[in-house]
DNA sequence: AGATTTTCCGTAATCGTTTACGAAAAGAAT
DNA sequence: ATTCTTTTCGTAAACGATTACGGAAAATCT
């Protein structure tokens, strides 16, 4: 493997102006900085990582923290990927590599995240699946580093973040199926205790308190958040001694079996039930058309990024008038469904 | 932030001695390696990647390669979550960390692996989206990474590899849909120059010649590897002079749009149109049941693991009788669609 | 007790970079 | 020609760990 040490044996010059050259510092001889890149070129020689990261005490590396708990997530789904696309637009701007952290369904979070960011192996934090009480805030910013959730949670220590719009969801798709003439709305329960449920769930209640209406227990349905929960769900529904005529929900897979379901026990989306979820690539081909709501991942991996630098001192000059807690919005996609 | 210096200094001993200890070496008190441990755990240190990959000379990191374009995801949302978590418990047991390495679609695959393997990023790696002469091979044996791709290619230097059996998908799809008839048997072309499209309809047009039957060109049935393409093939399908009535197809995502897309034209699955794909957790949802071939993801993960770990001096040991090159086996669940 | 072995630990070199510092060489100003 | 800048580069000290080596202390053996 060639080393800084091969390269400027083989050019007949120090290591110390190699590095100079190699990095763009100004104090370097144009021409030589010209051999330099063009003996780098043919060595392939990129400098090592973890003599730079040890010298630099800084790695270049953004971590995106998930799970992989193949119940609940849904790595390689596209949802993540395309806010990785956009994560990495704003990243290689800087030469900072991105890369994702999959904790194992054997491992617990925090202990995992504990090790990688003790170990000093990336300089940022992107967390995913935030829970309401949150201990790896408090873990990060410990070992302060910088970081920033998708998702808000009632941990707070100063960090920023982007949270998608649960509760103008909710308020907009309860106000929508009453004005249609809804009275009996059901939902289904976000799965486990990430906070997006509580938040999501709250505003339900409000808007529909709003209505004069309330949100009984037995309108609140649970199941994994994938389509076989969404498929039990509807069996659930049907089962109801006075079912709701409406249902909203936020995972966009469990829609997908909420619909098999439902044909298979002969209620019709949109006619016996309403249904107002979130917007899918397979989504699309639900019929009757989904009424759900939209929004740009791409953008969402872009803010992410650009959030989370605009909150470290080194890259703060670059998004001077960044907002750093944001609800982003989303948009609504009407469908025949509700 | 904790180093060993602050950790051997707040024990009044050497540095020397609290690495030995944390590391289990055998010539260190037994008194002393539990102070030292405890000591560890309550100021939370652990050893700095980068200075100990300097001094080592190796990471402990194995990266999954993938590429992040939107469009050409083609693994179902399970698919490679699963693999993750199999991948994962395998390494865990050699303190190896496994992180993937995301190749944004604005940037060329090989030469993204190439900087990230001429930085010594990790120790080995595990490609996935295999091509038909793929270039990252002679990169990574030129850089003397060990890796193990998920997929044949006809690059061949001399490396491990895994590749679901395709052939055996071809071979028994086209002998149960003659037997049950048919004679006019298309295919959807897996998308793009991966490898696998090439194994895969050779040996359909293999297995069909051995029945005295052909693959015309209009049989042969083109789109992106997403719920859309198989949409738009419905209707490709529908409009053929003199349709094939059946069809094999390898992408999980695509037979969700075939199914839509052929439900609008008016031909039904399994009657109009035998249907034989891969089996996905939405796939269960399909109706008609699709027929299709399943495999155990985890284990195909632990496989590829181990496979890698057996090429690598290193590790040989623990894996003595590993198999370096493997077609790994589908089973045929029999549905209603073919 | 003296010799020998074993146990345990400190010292210092090392990994591959970056960068502060200083010095040589070249150019400009006097 | 001398002095002063400027340009350019080499030297060496970090960064934080691991580990070869050697020595002191303790344990064992004769």
């Amino acid at each position: 493997m060639a080393g800084i040490r091969q390269l400027a044996d083989h050019l007949n010059i120090s290591i110390g102006t190699v590095s100079r050259a190699l990095n763009g510092k100004p104090d370097v001889n144009s021409e030589t900085r010209r051999r330099v890149l063009e003996a780098a070129e043919k060595l392939g020689y990129v400098a090592n990582q973890a003599g730079r990261a040890l010298r630099q005490g800084k790695t270049g590396i953004v971590g995106f923290m998930m799970e992989t708990d193949p119940e609940t997530t849904r790595y390689g789904d596209l949802f993540f990927t395309s806010v990785f696309d956009g994560v990495q637009s704003v990243l290689s701007r800087h030469q900072l590599d991105l890369v994702t952290l999959l904790c194992s369904s054997s491992e617990e979070p925090d202990a995992y995240l504990d090790r990688i960011v003790a170990r000093g192996f990336a300089d940022a934090i992107i967390l995913s699946g935030t829970r309401r009480h949150d201990p790896r805030f408090e873990l990060l910013a410990r070992r302060k580093i910088p970081f920033i959730p998708l998702g808000r949670s009632l941990t707070d220590v100063g960090q920023p973040w982007i949270d998608l719009d649960f509760e103008g969801m909710a308020e907009t798709a309860v106000n929508r199926l009453v004005a249609s003439g809804h009275r009996r709305i059901g939902i289904i329960w976000p799965h486990g205790d990430y906070n997006l449920a509580y938040i999501f769930v709250d505003r339900i209640r409000e808007t529909l308190a709003h209505h004069g209406l309330s949100l009984p227990d037995a309108y609140i349905f649970k199941g994994p958040p994938n389509e076989d929960g969404g498929y039990r769900i509807a069996r659930d529904i049907k089962a109801c001694a006075e079912p709701p005529t409406a249902i909203v929900l936020v995972n966009e897979a469990t829609v997908m079996g909420l619909y098999r379901g439902l044909s298979e026990v002969g209620l019709k989306p949109g006619k016996d039930l309403a249904i107002i979820g979130r917007h899918s690539p397979q989504a699309k081909f639900l019929s009757p058309s989904l009424t759900s709501f939209d929004l740009s991942l791409r953008d969402l991996g872009i803010a992410l990024a650009e959030t989370l630098l605009g909150s470290m001192p080194a890259y703060r000059d670059f998004y001077p008038d960044i907002v750093s807690r944001r609800i982003w919005p989303m948009t609504l996609v009407e469908g025949e469904s509700g």
